[in-house]
DNA sequence: GGGTAAAAATGACTGCGGTCAATTAAAAAA
DNA sequence: TTTTTTAATTGACCGCAGTCATTTTTACCC
């Protein structure tokens, strides 16, 4: 690898970022890039798969910046708490509908090999939520790994619903308090609800 | 309205349908739909916002007839029977990547006036699915919506994680009994598993 | 330094979804 | 029937992601 390829790498994404800080995500154009970055189109697509590769990086980058705050919180004691760490994360998750259309789309490994930087946020999400439950707080009936688990379902759910029209009535954290209640702490204990 | 708006929609609905038969969802091309249906590219578009609009058609075509079977049988009483009664729906869903993609992008309603088929299956799969939780085989210590809301949820996590190359080892079925029960038995309960 | 092979950059080109001013066909009014 | 209005259709055109044969640059060797 040339020196000059780590160079032109940082440009396209310095000026992607740039123009994603003016624009927005959705609004980014490939074409706009390059011509920015004084660079033919071809030299954009040897360095990046395609545009959703690029997006990868970017938002990655933004949702790794959400987990460090969520590495350095001491492990939430109640839902409400667990609700209001993460609510920073949900709202950058969906600041664009395009945002969380490219998370959805690339929150799973296509192949093994090839795990993209948000894929790699999704592990680290529960790597580092893991043992917020390791320690009894909530359920016991069931492992931290599904507690875990679980959680991202729900604050999946929540930001799904966000983007419906039919389900605007409520905000995202007053919704994920209810089905975070209804998950971790079910026959309906209090902030201590050891099951069984 | 006249006769022939009409027809020719249907004729562009029966040319798509039989171009998906043969080749599949995500290979569907409008121009191979307005060539074989014989009209002009601008005539698909006057009957059709966009490709998703045509999608959302017959993608939400086809859930709706497994919920019609969903409808059919008598309400699951244990989680093993919810999940091998949803297994059909399931597969349809995750038949292709994309269409997977297709129905998160449209299962919320972009706008309350613009409901569309998908986001109404969604809507519809809630109505069926309450009942199942209202006669209390499961908990009882929070509402049936909730029950039913939760279980979507999961049912979405496990078709999103079934297109993840590092969960590739268990089935939808194996993965969402394991949530299910979690969820709708939790303390460890059997069969019958009111709480609290 | 000159020659050469590998790596990087180029830009015209393609595929495909989507648009719109112009045209044609159908219904309503005269 | 003829005119007028309204609805439906047309196809050339555009935007934008992504490709690839060709050219340029860099690194390596004698």
């Amino acid at each position: 690898m040339q020196k000059r390829t780590l160079e032109t790498r940082a440009r396209l994404v310095a000026v992607a970022t740039a123009l994603v800080a003016e624009n927005g995500y959705g609004a980014l154009r490939t074409d706009e890039v390059v011509k920015r970055a004084g660079v033919a189109k071809g030299t954009f697509f040897s360095h990046f798969k395609d545009k959703d590769a690029l997006m990868d990086l970017l938002i990655g980058a933004g949702i790794d910046a959400h987990l460090d705050q969520l590495a350095k919180a001491p492990p939430p004691e109640t839902v409400e708490e667990l609700v209001a760490l993460q609510a920073p994360l949900l709202h950058f998750m969906t600041q664009e509908r395009y945002v969380f259309d490219v998370i959805l789309r690339l929150s799973g490994a296509a192949a093994v090999a090839e795990i993209g930087a948000i894929a790699t946020t999704f592990g680290r999400y529960l790597d580092l939520t893991v043992p917020w439950f390791e320690k009894g707080t909530f359920r016991n009936d069931i492992s931290a790994e599904l507690q875990a688990d679980g959680m991202q379902a729900f604050v999946t759910q929540v930001m799904a619903l966000h983007f419906c029209a039919l389900h605007e009535d409520q905000s995202m954290e007053a919704r994920l308090i209810v089905y975070l209640r209804a998950w971790l702490c079910p026959a309906g204990g209090g902030r201590d609800c050891r099951l069984p």
